[in-house]
DNA sequence: GGACTGTCTTGACGTCTGTCGAATCAAACG
DNA sequence: CGTTTGATTCGACAGACGTCAAGACAGTCC
């Protein structure tokens, strides 16, 4: 209900231009912080780093489940469970063909995490 | 102990230099990953997140928890649990002078991040 | 020194998270 | 259609996390 103003959703964040300026340059809004702090979250495990690495990284653009399962000492469901906090946070997006389930990175919001972190050195005073 | 060759500290993602390429260039190893994560887990709360752009937007570089607190309804010990944890990821460094305690921002650890989470616009094929 | 203010630490509680095994779903192949 | 292979979902469990009330600590002012 009301203010949908500052409601800010994770599909605006695959837009290419920027939602928010760096957070060193001005205080972030609370709805801004509800949004972006859960991409930030998903971040915050290291198979997880790992995983969005592999994707992000990807000679095609994509890699398949297949290919990411054996690079951890970790069960499929395990690996399964992360890549839909990935998916849902929206960093990746995933594709079924055939057999076989390809992940893709989402650069739009990648662009925006890292926006978000860019400090100006200007702005680091003197 | 042994391999002290792949290990990070948090103490190097101070300095300006990146110490590492994005992730959308190289997968990342595991060891990088693990000293990483924590700091976009620091990020992955949306308190934390505010709090961090009022620290690393404050117009003197540095702010009071005096003028933190109020600006959110939560209890000053928990304010201060989620200053503690961003302090222990690196983003901030705390300072007491007097009766208050200042916080600052890191800017090397936050350019790091924002250099991982870089995408170069030609990567993304097309 | 004693009272007061501001901040941090401790202890506790409910919730969320990472992990696995078992079961389920989806597609391909006999 | 039954079987096999790949991926996800479900159920369960230990550990971590966010929150607060109460207490402890640091510094100031009288």
């Amino acid at each position: 209900m009301s203010k949908q103003a500052a409601v800010l959703t994770l599909t605006d964040l695959n837009a290419d231009t920027p939602c928010c300026p760096p957070i060193a340059q001005h205080r972030i809004p609370a709805e801004t912080a509800a949004v972006l702090a859960p991409a930030f979250k998903a971040l915050g495990d290291p198979v997880r780093l790992q995983l969005m690495s592999m994707i992000a990284s990807a000679p095609d653009g994509e890699i398949c489940v297949c290919d990411l399962t054996p690079a951890f000492e970790l069960s499929g469901p395990t690996i399964s469970h992360h890549l839909k906090t990935l998916r849902e946070a929206g960093l990746v997006d995933s594709d079924r063909r055939g057999t076989w389930v390809y992940y893709r990175a989402r650069p739009g919001i990648m662009r925006q995490l890292a926006a978000l972190l860019t400090v100006d050195v200007a702005a680091t005073v003197g």
